[in-house]
Formats: C-alpha cells, structure tokens, sequence
RNA sequence: GCGAAAGUGGCGGAAUGGUAGACGCGCUGGCCUUAGGAGCCAGUGGGGCAACCCGUGAGAGUUCGAGUCUCUCCUUUCGCACCA
C-alpha cells in the first residue's frame, strides 16, 4: 500500500476491477428479492453538470446499498435523445441532429463512467434508436385502435416569417425567438391521447403512494384538477335562435348551482362559435374577438390582465325563472374549460363582480352570510361573498343552505332536462404531434382515398432519416420527398407520410419498462419486466414533478390495459433530489450590464470571526461584488465542471461532497472549500489505514475472548462501542432516513475517535481493525473507489464490492455506564454516569448528592421528579 | 389569489417532545517545515473575571420540559394561477 492516496489511480484500479468482473450486470432471478433502482434518464446536452452528479450519486449510493443488503439490484442508465436543442444545435453548426446527439452520448458516457456508477450498461437505451422508438409507434398505434389517441385540430404557435411551427420555449415575449415576427395562433390537426380517460383513476391512486413526497402528490392532485358541480343549459332566447336559425342551449359548468337565482349575465370566451355567430354581423365585436386572440398566450399574463368584455347582443333565458340573460364575450373565460362559457353570477363570484361593476351589469343578492357577515352585497367585493350560506330570493329554494340547495337546484332542472349533476377535470388530453424532426415519427399514412392509414406493425419502424440538417424553417422531413411520399398499405395507391412526431413526452413515458428487456425485438415487453417492476426507488429533479410523472403513470396504466404488463403504477417511491447552487459573482460594466465571474476565479475574503466580507478576482486582484446564490447556469457563470472537479480531485471526493453537503431533498450550496474539506477527509481515511497496517499485525478480534484476559482495556470498549453505534446509525440514515450527510458526519466521528485512540496507544490493534473496517464498508456505497483499495488494503483478499453490510454487535453496544443528565426545573444541571438501569431512587440520590444540583434545589422541597431511565432526571421544585 | 415547504452560529447544516449547534467549512492561536493553498494540536453562539445569565423569525398556548406540538403574525422559497 502506498502511503499517498491517488485518486485517480485508485478509481482506475476500481473501475477497471468491475468491468471485467461484470459486477453490475443485473440478471433476472426469481429465487432472489429485486431492486429496481432508477435516476430519470438526462438528455444529451454535451456535458454532465452538477445536478446530474447529485441525482446519480444519489442513485448509486442506494444501488450499492441494497446491494451490500443482498438484493438483485438493477441500476440501469439511458439517454432521453431526442428534442429540440439538437435541432438549434444543427441550426447553428450545420451537423445533423443525429451526429450532434451520438457524439454527446459518447462524451456523457464516458463521464459517468469515470464517477464510477454502478451501471448495468449492457441495457442502455437511446430514445433515438429504432429498435426503442419502433415500440412508441406501435403502442400508438395499439391506442389508436382502442380509441385511446384521436385526432382533432389543436392551436399552435406560428412564425409567419420563418413559415414554422415554434415551440413554447422559442415563442418569446410573443414573437419568434429567431426572427422576431410576431407568433400568430394557427389550428392545424393534430394527435391526442385520452389521458383524461384515466384522470379518476390517476387522482385516486395518489392515496396509495405513500413513497412518494406529499408535494408532488399534491402537485398532481391539482393538476388532475377534479371539480364536482351541476352542467346547466340555458335555453337561446328569440334573438340568438333568429341567428343560428335553430333551437339550442348555451351549456355551463358551475359549482355553485345555488347561486343560479344571482345570474345577472353568461359570459363566453372569445374563441366560443357563438361568439363567432355573433360578431359576424358586429364589426366592434369582431374587433374586440380578434383583440383577444392576439393576447398572450401565457396564461400567468391572461390571469393578471384586466377584466373586459363586450356584449354580444345576443341573450339566452333563464333555466328557471325563463327570464332573458345578456351573453357578453368576456376575456377571463377560458375556452379549454368547462365548454367555454360560464353563468356570471356578481354578487358570489369575485370576477363576475369586478366585470359587472365594470360594465355596470346588475348584481343580485342570492345568499345570506349563515353567520351573519352580510345579508346584502355591498359595493366592494369581501371574501365572505364567496361563501356559501342561506339562499334568499330564489324562489321555492330560499331558506336552504348552499350544499342542499344545489342538489335541490340540480334535481328541479335535470326534471326539465336542463341540468345534471357531473365532475369537470381541470386535465385536459395529451397533445403529442409535434411540427418537429428530430423525433419519433408517427406512424401514419395519408391517402387521398382511403383516408388515414396506420402502418402496418410488420413495417414498423417507420425509420427517422438521419442526414437532414434543419435550417430553423419548416420541417426538413416534410421536404424529403423519399420520405413523404409512399405507397398506401390498404389500396397501393400513392400517398403521403405523415410528417409530424411524437412529444418527446412519450419517449420518456415508459423507458424504465423497457430497460427491462432492451434486447427484446418481437415485442415491446417480456417477462422480465414483470420480475423487475416496479420501479422500488426513482431519483430526479422536482421539475418532473407534474408532467413526466403523469404521463408515466398513465402510459404504464395503457400497457397494462394492453395486457401487457399487470402493473398501474410504476414508481413505488419517489425521491426528489433538491437544486445544485452556487455563489454568484459580477462587476457592473461602464454601460451598466453585469459581467459575471465565474466563482472559480474568485477568492471570498472573510473578516476575523469568519464572516463573508467580499472577493476578489484572482486574474487582476479587483474587487469583485457577491450576487447571492443562484442555481448554476450559463447565464450567470457559476456553474461547476464536473469533469475538472474529478480531474482534480478524483470521482470520490465529488460523490462525497455532494453527499455530504446537504439532505438530498434541499438545495446544495457548492463550496469549493467545502469540496477540498471532503478531499481531506479521504486522505486522513487512507492515512488512518496507511498507518494501522503498517504496524505489526496483531491477531483478528475474537470476539469469545471478550469476557477473558484479553478483553479490550476501557478505550478498547469505547471505540468497539463507538464502531458499532456508527454501523446502527449509517444504516438507519441510509436505509430509512436517506440522510447521507449524517452517515458521513457519523463516520467522520468514528474517523476522529479512531485518530484519537491511535495517538495515545490506548486501544487494541485488532479493536482498531475492527473500527477501520467498519468505516471502509459503510463509506462503500458512497465513496466505492477509496473503499476498494483500502478493503484489500486491510488483509482481504476479495473485493469489498461483493461484501455483505454488516449488523451491528449487540455484545458491542453494551454499556455498563451510562450519562445520566440532570435538569432541575427543566434546565441542565449536571451529568451523573449510573449505572445501566439505575433504578428512579438511585438516579435521585446519586442527583441529590452532586453539589451542584444542591446549589439548586437548596432550600425548596422537590415537588415531582421525571425520570426517563438512563437518560433524564428532571426535579421540579 | 390558492396550495405546499422552510426560517437554528460567520456559512452549509445536526438534534424519536428530554444535554441546542453533531459533522464540515471558514476564522483565531500554536507546532512542524527552506517553503506551502501540505500536515498536526487547541479554540471558536452572545454576555460575564467568575458563579452564572441569555440564546433556534415575532408573540401567545399545551407540557415537569418546546428548535420540535397548537394558534396568530412576519419573512423567504417553490408550485399552480381568471379552472367558473
């Protein structure tokens, strides 16, 4: 054993001893408990960032874990490859998507390789290969079958100038990241899948996730949006029946049916047909409906913006008192919920308010406060409007409460068949053709006779050419005549391809199934996905927390109802893996704009109690001014480069960090000091070890001669002790806490007490093996690399990798003293060592007995004495 | 606006209702070294010579005992956001 620790020579010897061992190939055995252990995939930007490192750390502690715990653990690693930035990659250096994609895969590789996960990299997947994307097009197709996708016209953004569709993330502040047009909206048809068919079921199955964070829960809940409430249809009065030319309703959603007597008004979106009908013969209306269009597709704007509207001219009638109600066109109604028109009720709604006093529409009192706030509405809206309460003036429904009356309400109408009671999702379909290349293609034909076609499974896949480089404009596909251009599969005839893919959503709905048997080349699934399901434990960033897992869970809700899978949910516990920040620097240039310094070229000053006073630049010496803490970004220049970071310090020390720094749920603050504080630890552990085996070796710790001559002197007994206590807490931390930063401190405890010990001779060398062994194996899952080396290091002659997790020794932990703390009126006043069990009168006395509880007690009488044994003594006088 | 989480030393963070500040960083002093951005030792919440006193955003409450539980308020972060 060298007496320098080497980083990289040492993950070298490691990772090298892996490979060819195969260590972390996963094979399917039924006679063995499973572990699925899985972080979200990343999509191959170029480089590894600090967050990646975190999540997969994260993922790799708990791998080696259950490992260690005798589990079959699966820890598998793909690519989300597909998706726009490849395509502005192409656009800006001219290499085709595929190219630009590959090349990164290979980089990232190599990158995780080098932080040592374990990986079975024998079923890695690409979302951009064929063999995984041509079971998308054929579950698609499945759904397509079954009525699960559909098509309908959907609206998107799109650049006049460039004659394409953007993205939401290229639309900005309204207008085409590139050219800078203004983005107009366009409905063109697209491809939708009936999430909503599963929204109760998904809503509901939340209650049975206990391993997943309360927040995202509740994330979802409101996303599923599920409201209960009464659908109402206002009959059209004379005048819109004169327009349309035919009877009809104008249909409502509402939740406060017993507020039906308050409609002063309907209001109804700008993109509702009637409202179309209407301004056809209204050039001020159709100026108004054309003025909305144009807003802000942003629904944080259209929800801050003012309340207008205009009147339509046109009037529906009451369902229950059959008088006439104005329709106005109002911006606040959203036509994507609820029909797209909503009974507008001033006195108990805060919107309809705001627009009647606006539009001086009439406001009618329909509930009293039931506990006496108000009788009438006033002039300025109060929260307790809003409330439900008595109805009054509402005809035969006054004097009920709010809750019955809306089951009264809805009774009465669903007689006349104008209401009935329903849930309304806040959810909506799943929108997934995208206007792109670089995507999985969507298997359709369109033939001028036989309408749409689906391509034959025994074609599939419908193969992404690779060679096109987009130009920003349009779709390149759609311009590749070999690709467009096919024969149809129902009558020969010529037709075209369809040209649109799929949300890169859908590549990442189910790839955790697939890893399973990504060799697998008849069918999307086998059987070992069965053994390998679900996924026990899933790592990755909140920013997942709504979209990826919903569509996950939905899609794995379809396989099963393709009978392919008996599986709903896929991830049995969730763990979300909180931010990785950083220290932000700048200096205000001449003309105002911050020049940000990357905190690397920094040097913080601290005063002489240690405070933060200020940095300066380490190239010129300037001072330089400290912006806070910001998650790590391009724009403001703080980011961390893994790759420098192992280079120079090695894959342990930056697994160890991150680890160390914070519980996995919180944000990270990167400390470069607080890395080197990690390195140094790792040196003082190889040190420790270094010199304990470069002693005489002395015999193994028998642990039958314990009670004999040989026992461990009292130091000996300490550190067995204080070796054993750490085991018991590292796992506890890490098996059901998934604290990692107090298993670490924990162990660096035990680190401190072995120094300690070491230096005054007082403990038995094979105590001290013994305590060193236990730190090397409980630092494993963490820090692998080191804890390879030194496990041989320590006499053993087969790797650590293949090591069992120890129990701690209940022999070990025994304790014939303990620290009795005395408090007296709940304030600490001594600490006495009893006796294990010391009964409550000698824990009295022995406290009674120290001078300085006396110095508090003197004088008064002892009015009650709590005892937790072994532990307090607390004396209230 | 609605919902959720969180406020503890100079900093990151520890504390099944029972010793507040583990562990680490930073800082201070010392040792060692030709030298060190290396290593080792000691100290490090505030006040006080000391005995002690005060301290977990503010205020109340429950309790023998509250950083932890309850209520009110303040602040911060995150999510959703005209969802009828």
């Amino acid at each position: 054993m060298q007496e320098r620790y080497e980083a990289g020579v040492v993950e070298r010897a490691a990772q090298d001893y892996w490979d060819a061992q195969g260590s972390f190939e996963a094979r399917e055995d039924p006679n063995r408990a499973k572990y699925y252990c899985l972080s979200m995939f990343p999509y191959p930007s170029g480089r590894l960032h600090m967050g990646h490192v975190r999540n997969y750390t994260i993922g790799d502690v708990l791998a080696r874990f259950m490992r260690m715990q005798g589990l079959n653990v699966l820890q598998p690693m793909g690519w989300d490859a597909f998706g726009l930035p490849a395509e502005n990659a192409a656009i800006a250096n001219g290499v085709p998507p595929a190219t630009w994609t590959r090349e990164n895969i290979a980089y990232m590789r190599r990158q995780l390789r080098s932080l040592g996960f374990a990986i079975d990299w024998t079923r890695e997947l690409a979302t951009c290969d064929p063999s995984y994307y041509r079971w998308n097009q054929w579950l698609f197709l499945r759904m397509l079958e079954r009525g699960i996708a559909y098509k309908k016209t959907g609206v998107v953004n799109w650049d006049p100038v460039d004659q394409t569709v953007l993205a939401n993330e290229q639309v900005i502040d309204g207008r085409g990241w590139r050219t800078g047009a203004p983005v107009e909206k366009r409905e063109i048809p697209m491809y939708y899948l009936r999430i909503t068919d599963y929204a109760e079921e998904l809503l509901e199955a939340l209650d049975q996730l206990p391993g997943w964070p309360e927040r995202v829960r509740v994330m979802q809940a409101n996303w599923i949006g599920r409201s209960e409430g009464v659908e109402l249809a206002f009959p059209y009065a004379e005048d819109t029946r004169a327009l349309l030319g035919s009877e009809g309703t104008l249909n409502v959603f509402t939740t406060r049916a017993d507020t039906l007597y308050g409609v002063t008004f309907m209001a109804i979106s700008a993109e509702h047909p009637l409202a179309a009908a209407a301004a056809a013969g209204n050039s001020a209306l159709a100026a108004f409906v054309e003025q909305c269009r144009h807003g802000s597709t942003m629904e944080a704007d259209v929800a801050s913006a003012e309340k207008r509207g205009m009147a339509t001219g046109l009037h529906v009638r009451h369902p229950l008192s059959g008088q006439n109600v104005a329709i106005w066109v109002a911006n606040y109604v959203l036509m994507a919920y609820g029909g797209g028109a909503v009974m507008g009720v001033p006195a108990h709604d805060e919107r309809d308010f705001a627009f009647a006093q606006r539009y001086g529409i009439a406001i009618r009192t329909v509930v009293a406060s039931s506990h006496g706030a108000y009788e009438t509405v006033g002039s300025s809206w109060q929260p307790e409007y809003g409330e439900h309460g008595v109805l009054i003036d509402s005809g035969e429904f006054s004097g009920l409460r709010s809750s019955a009356a809306v089951d009264a309400i809805a009774a009465v109408l669903a007689g006349k068949g104008l209401g009935r009671k329903r849930v309304q999702w806040r959810l909506r379909d799943w929108g997934i053709s995208r206007q792109r290349y670089w995507g999985c293609p969507i298997p359709l034909i369109h033939c001028p006779r036989c309408g749409e076609v689906a391509v034959p499974d025994e074609q599939l896949p419908v193969v992404l050419p690779e060679h096109l480089v987009p130009d920003g404009s349009g779709n390149p596909l759609a311009r590749l005549s070999e690709f467009v251009n096919c024969e149809c599969p129902r009558c020969r005839g010529p037709a075209r391809r369809e040209t649109d893919t799929m949300d890169t959503f859908v590549d990442s709905s189910w790839y955790f199934l697939r890893y399973t048997c990504t060799d697998q080349d008849r069918a999307p699934l086998d059987e070992r996905a069965r053994y390998w399901l679900p996924v026990d434990q899933y790592i990755g960033g909140i920013e997942h927390a709504i979209l990826h897992l919903l569509y996950s869970r939905f899609w794995t809700r379809v396989v099963r109802d393709l009978q392919l899978l008996p599986l709903s949910e896929p991830f049995a516990n969730l763990l979300t893996q909180g931010m990785v920040l950083n220290q932000i620097y700048y200096r205000t240039l001449a003309d105002g704009r911050r020049q940000y310094l990357n905190p690397a070229d920094v040097e913080p000053q601290f005063d002489a109690s240690g405070a933060r006073v200020g940095a300066v630049s380490l190239k010129d010496d300037a001072p330089v001014e400290y912006g806070g803490l910001g998650t790590m970004s391009k724009s403001k220049n703080n980011g961390v480069d893994p790759q420098t970071l192992v280079e120079k310090y090695g894959a342990d020390t930056a697994r160890l960090f991150t680890m160390f720094a914070a519980p996995p749920e919180q944000s990270l603050e990167w400390s470069d000091e607080g890395v080197q504080g990690q390195y140094r630890f790792l040196r003082r552990l190889w040190k420790a070890v270094y010199d304990h085996v470069g002693e005489d070796n002395l015999p193994r710790l028998d642990l039958r001669s314990l009670a004999g001559e040989s026992a461990p002197s009292e130091a000996g007994r300490t550190l067995r002790r204080a070796a054993h206590q750490t085991l018991a807490k590292v796992t506890a931390d890490i098996s059901r806490r998934r604290t990692f930063n107090t298993a670490i401190a924990a162990v660096m405890e035990l680190l401190n007490a072995v120094g300690h010990y070491q230096e005054r001779g007082e403990v038995p060398h094979a105590v001290r093996h013994e305590a060193l062994e236990i730190a090397v194996l409980v630092l494993s899952p963490i820090v692998p690399h080191i804890c390879h080396s030194l496990w041989f290091a320590l006499g053993h002659t087969t790797a650590i990798i293949d090591e069992r997790w120890p129990e701690p020794d209940s022999q070990a932990l025994a304790q014939s003293l303990v620290e009795l703390v005395v408090q007296v009126n709940g304030k600490l006043r001594a600490r006495l060592q009893l006796p294990v069990g010391a009964a409550r009168e000698r824990a009295l006395d022995a406290a009674l007995a120290d001078p300085r509880v006396q110095r508090f007690v003197a004088g008064k009488a002892v009015r009650k004495a709590i005892h937790v044994p072994d532990k307090l003594l607390n004396l209230v006088v």
